[in-house]
DNA sequence: ACATACTTTCAAAACTATTTGGAAGTACCG
DNA sequence: CGGTACTTCCAAATAGTTTTGAAAGTATGT
């Protein structure tokens, strides 16, 4: 395959992907972009490279840096700014699991967590009970793995979970 | 809190919770209300009890059953049918991780995997091929640790993490 | 076969999210 | 200070998704 059309696939199936996962389409193909530049790349660049309009480029840059998994870079002699994507995979990974972890998880524990204290003792207030016990417990668990590993080193965690697995 | 309280908010949090993981508000809505529902509903109850209309409940309780979370039951004497939810969180973190990785991850793999093959020596084909091959690692074996752990018991699975993790 | 009780489909409408592009803001330099 | 080179904001337009509701379809019992 060629490198032209590679590289547009690997966008084009990158946003894909983001958009299933709670990033937006441009925000993904933007990452997806500067995660196969050798270079650091301008708005501008990116832009062209995308065919979308500044205002997208540069809100998008922005959630990236958020999200830890862009830099800003300067260079000397330039005003303008470049960025740059982490292209660590591994903290990548660990960026996007942390940051949705803390958006999305964190708070449905800490509800699951009231609810599960409701008064009532007939067969419904007992089923609700019962499943907002049980869902407590299941995302705590989830979350307390999810901890160690992006506080630790995911790469190890994989791959002993892997060997665990086995 | 109250029952009918709490169940609103529970049934409220996980549309929301739903709709940033690709499931749509009222597919999580209809799945959380017969989460918490002692008896089986019917298509008229779910309508009733969270104000949909009809097409739209039975499409999403189809939804819910391809997705094996919600089973068709039939009530002896009964014509119409009623829908129960899978109750076993565990069985449901197995289902919906099964289900994702198989409709999101699996195909992110295989793209990635023809991707690191594309040809060029130059610098820009060079970052490409190594951030497709990375990336094809990181994602194949985050696929195969989700196979294992789906295939075996998830819950086996959490409580090794965690004290491997300690 | 017909009536009844229900389920499914689908095009239009409502709603949500994203994108644009111009205007405003900021920083730097001579 | 004024000009230039950029970045950021934001209201309006566009695109995408979800929901509705009426019509069509299907199964069951007599």
């Amino acid at each position: 395959m060629e490198l032209h059309e590679a590289k547009d696939k690997f966008i084009q199936a990158w946003g894909a992907f983001g958009s299933q996962w709670g990033i937006n389409r441009s925000m993904a193909q933007v990452h997806a972009l500067l995660l196969i530049s050798p270079e650091p790349l301008s708005t501008e660049d990116v832009m062209e490279q995308l065919n979308i309009s500044r205002g997208n480029a540069n809100m998008n840059l922005r959630a990236l840096i958020d999200w830890h998994l862009v830099d800003r870079v300067l260079k000397t002699g330039e005003r303008r700014e470049f960025f740059q994507a982490e292209k660590d995979v591994w903290k990548i990974a660990t960026n996007i699991t942390r940051e949705r972890k803390k958006r999305e998880l964190e708070p449905m524990v800490r509800l699951l967590g009231e609810l599960k204290q409701t008064s009532g003792t007939n067969n419904e207030s007992k089923a609700f009970k019962q499943m907002a016990h049980d869902l407590h417990d299941l995302t705590s668990r989830i979350d307390a793995v999810l901890e160690r590993s992006t506080r630790s080193d995911v790469q190890w965690f994989l791959k002993a979970a892997s060997t665990l697995l086995r």
